[in-house]
DNA sequence: CAAGATTGATGTGTCAATCTTA
DNA sequence: TAAGATTGACACATCAATCTTG
């Protein structure tokens, strides 16, 4: 069992070239957030303030990540001793904690998006235009598989 | 900028579409593993000492594992408490230390190989076998992209 | 000095338990 | 009782610093 992975009867090697190609997707996206002093998640928090303008629940800003709200209590930590968010309570709801971006979140933001979005541009150059349909409905079958 | 992502100019799609593929099948794979117990960071330690005849320096196991030693350390420390793998002093370097699988590690290492390895097999029937090649193709594209 | 392993700090994620408010 | 947020404990990964040995 567990053939060199590449000619062998099993033929796992299309999940491990989806597990690879995704490893090196968050490398070089981590890596041109990370050059503007952010991670992918504090990214993701801060992505979702500004699509919303600007405040959002602590609640809400766990939705939009997928996540437990746990996490994003750690992440508004560290977000907030950066000073890129702060906490406000919430008017209506005094259980309630509010997420606002600030101005400096907002740019580092904006920043760090830009470098993103360059490094995504450069990864699609890698695929041919007229694979990419097709690439992405074999992706999505193998997501939408029943359990 | 970012489109509701799907049929937008910028096209990220794709890359958005390999990242959830990967998350799927990280998913589905840990929790084939967890019914036995293991993570797959634990599974990884065993299989690569049972694929070298059941002993490893530590140094080799983070060599197999592509990860940094310090954390080989505390995949040990763990594996160590669980009885599935114990260390030994290695007789030819004196800074060196061994891993050596046990008895119950094989039987752990059998049991949650055989769930993965069907959980890999079931994975594969969303994938209809003659698009397996292409697919490998392009994903090895995006992530042999030059830097 | 370099190599092998460990330790401590930190980031990111999870879960279970808890506290306050609805 | 539920919901929102936090806390504490854990798993997993990294890095920098350290200790022992080569």
């Amino acid at each position: 069992m567990n053939q060199p992975d590449g000619a062998g009867r099993g033929e796992t090697s299309v999940l491990t070239a989806v597990l690879g190609a995704a490893g090196e997707i968050q490398r070089r996206l981590d890596a041109a957030v990370d050059a503007h002093g952010l991670s992918l998640s504090k990214l993701g928090v801060l992505e979702a303030l500004v699509a919303r303008g600007g405040t959002l629940s602590l609640g809400q800003v766990a939705s939009a990540l997928q996540c437990v709200r746990s996490n994003v209590t750690q992440l508004m930590d560290r977000l907030e001793a950066e000073g890129l968010v702060r906490r406000a309570a919430d008017p209506g709801d005094r259980r309630g904690t509010l997420a606002v971006i600030t101005e400096e979140g907002r740019r580092r933001y904006e920043a760090a998006s830009r470098a993103k979005s360059a490094a995504e541009e450069a990864l699609l150059l890698a695929l041919p235009e007229g694979s990419r349909g097709e690439l992405v409905q074999l992706l999505e079958a193998l997501r939408r598989q029943a359990p």
